[in-house]
DNA sequence: GTGGTCTAGACCACG
DNA sequence: GTGGTCTAGACCACC
């Protein structure tokens, strides 16, 4: 299997991501078990280490919580993951946009800017 | 002076992506002199070396240019400088819009996101 | 039923601490039946393996003895009850002064501590 | 060097503890330069990823910072150092009284029962 | 030299 | 079989 990550940012960090878009896009539910250490592990083709840290980092998150001898399972928490969805937009925006402005860009440049990409992309 | 950078990138870098949004929003022209490696080591509060690799990233990208003696230039080669505002462009463009992808959302409601985040931070 | 138990502490520890603690409260005497690996494992909400496991622990400390086809049952051996009593009352005492001395309080201060946290506590 | 830690306990955590007491009882001020993962590990005697898992711990709960390629230091919020010192003090006594509330102690007796265990360690 | 990440592999506690 | 800890050792990025 090919990598599937980027080496700028921490694998496990890429992971915690995979995960929590599959949660913002409804594929993974509040209670849901998520793989097991092990088989994340194989899936991804990491060290089962780094899925360890992969999912401690989600549990101080409060977006999985693990049992002992059971897994771990996302949270049951439908407010945190409520949240979660509009964090990461507010993040990605704030970002995108920041940057932007630091090109010099004016809002309605911005916008325009946006939507030619989008045109250009279309098939 | 507080830290000005995140601690996600590497610092040399931001201070790479500093100096090419000057020379995009036009406050650095082709052939200006950078501030010497100790200058903007202290403008900016970090380590010289830091600066130095900085300044060795932006020569392997041909946007700068180090004369013995001199100091460190922008490149003459204005087709360089004009090439970098679209480079930097769409990578922020491609970046953004594929975060929004693996977030779920379709083209009109990345637009509509945008635009409705501009219009909160209206002020 | 919610969780018990806290994360920090194997669970079948927790168990037989909760179950000492109803001997030494006169709640639980010598001889009586304790409730089967099933009905407790109910009762508390865990996995009747890990009640077994708290059995066997307090076989191995002779605080109780399990009779087959019978049940396991409070030791008859009235010494080895009144011993449990003295023994986690030091136990717990000389854990706290350890950790306070380690704070770096002195024996009044201790005291004081004590009487204050029982003072706020009272209602 | 004989064992430092106990084996019921995380090592990293009884490292961070060891390290939380000494800002307590006032030997690690403010800003100070804790010593190199490198080091503290020879000087416990663990792995350096162990120490290293006891700095990323105290950073999480902003009692430390860390910099890249100069080392980790005490937080300089000195309120925060200040909390630590409550909270710990009310951990350890919320935890001590309520251990002998449950053995069936009353107030009085709690604070009689420490008195005579502080007589009896007097030398 | 400093922290940070990752792997490999072992061992333990829990269910 | 599940997560959790720890070690050993490598490699990287930064200063």
């Amino acid at each position: 299997m090919a990598d599937l990550f980027h080496s700028s940012k921490p694998i496990y960090e890429q992971i915690a991501e995979l995960i929590k878009k599959q949660i913002i896009r409804g594929e993974l539910h509040a209670g849901d078990k998520l793989p097991s250490v092990r088989e994340m592990a194989i899936e991804v083709n990491v060290n089962p280490n780094t899925v360890q840290r992969t999912y401690r980092e989600l549990e101080s998150m409060e977006i999985a919580r693990s049992k002992r001898g059971q897994g771990t399972f996302v949270t049951e928490d439908t407010e945190v993951l409520a949240a979660i969805r509009e964090e990461m937009k507010a993040e990605i925006l704030q970002n995108f946009t920041q940057q932007m402005y630091e090109m010099g860009y004016s809002k309605e440049e911005i916008k325009r800017g946006l939507a030619d990409f989008l045109k250009e992309r279309e098939d």
